[in-house]
DNA sequence: CCAGACGTTGTT
DNA sequence: GTCTGG
DNA sequence: CCAGACGTTGTT
DNA sequence: GTCTGG
């Protein structure tokens, strides 16, 4: 689940975060963003996370896990870690409680049925507003000397209503309430994982939409049109 | 102790 | 790196 | 998540 | 069928 999302407007960086009135927003960096209406695993997608002063900044890195004791070739990259595991994970303990991220959207997609062909639904806030994924990241350096990759992958948890007919699983959702306190280094693992909760569903609306989604390659605002 | 896995999704 | 299995 | 490749030899 | 790439 989640393995397609959008980011459709440029403003939904640091203008919709300092509109928050969220004290953790007010240095924010200016997020430099190309609205995609198809954002795909292993392509490079803004996120959010503290820097070195604590602070939050912005910048692309990769979606697909690679952890940082990862030699060689890497083996798993998973896009996804559900709620239910990570703080007992070997994978995702550490990421839990040093590297959490925002990841900015403003829709995801999801596919209903077994078998092919699948109904591809978008689904978006009902005032079309801004999403924040829970996300986690890692650094990861292919062999000594070389540059270090950073890379990330979505949280998911249990479908609310709106979800149930769609998918057995959602993305974790975050409320603007509880951003600072995710992206907040001294908040542990206990704390973080009280907020991976399945989002409000009377805020959220989905609509089917045609299979053309289904190409990464295709990018167009025809992908969200109801069918 | 060392060796080997470490994930999710969906599909069967 | 850290946990599990042998 | 879905789509598309899945190989070797030899040459640049 | 299974892996890789987007």
């Amino acid at each position: 689940m989640c393995g397609r999302y959008t980011i459709r407007r440029a403003d939904v960086g640091a203008a919709a975060l300092r509109a928050l009135n969220l004290p953790l927003f007010e240095e924010f960096t200016e997020l430099k963003i190309v609205p995609r209406f198809n954002i795909a695993p292993s392509q490079n997608a803004p996120v959010i996370r503290p820097n070195a002063a604590g602070k939050p900044a912005a910048g692309e890195v990769r979606w697909g896990l690679i952890p940082s004791w990862t030699k060689g070739k890497p083996k798993m990259q998973p896009i996804n870690a559900r709620a239910e595991n990570v703080a007992t994970s070997a994978m995702f303990r550490q990421a839990l409680e040093r590297r959490r991220c925002l990841v900015p959207a403003d829709g995801f997609y999801e596919w209903h049925g077994s078998k092919p062909p699948k109904q591809p639904y978008f689904i978006r806030r009902k005032d079309d507003g801004l999403f924040m994924f829970a996300g986690l990241w890692e650094r990861w350096k292919p062999d000594d000397d070389a540059e270090p990759i950073d890379t990330f992958t979505l949280i998911t948890t249990t479908p609310n209503e709106l979800m149930k007919p769609i998918h057995n699983r959602m993305p974790v959702i975050l409320s603007p309430e509880d951003y600072e306190k995710w992206l907040d280094r001294t908040a542990g693992a206990e704390e973080a994982i009280q907020l991976l909760r399945p989002y409000a569903a009377e805020e959220m609306e989905a609509w089917p939409i045609s299979t053309r989604v289904n190409r990464v390659g295709n990018d167009g605002p025809e992908l969200l049109e109801k069918i």
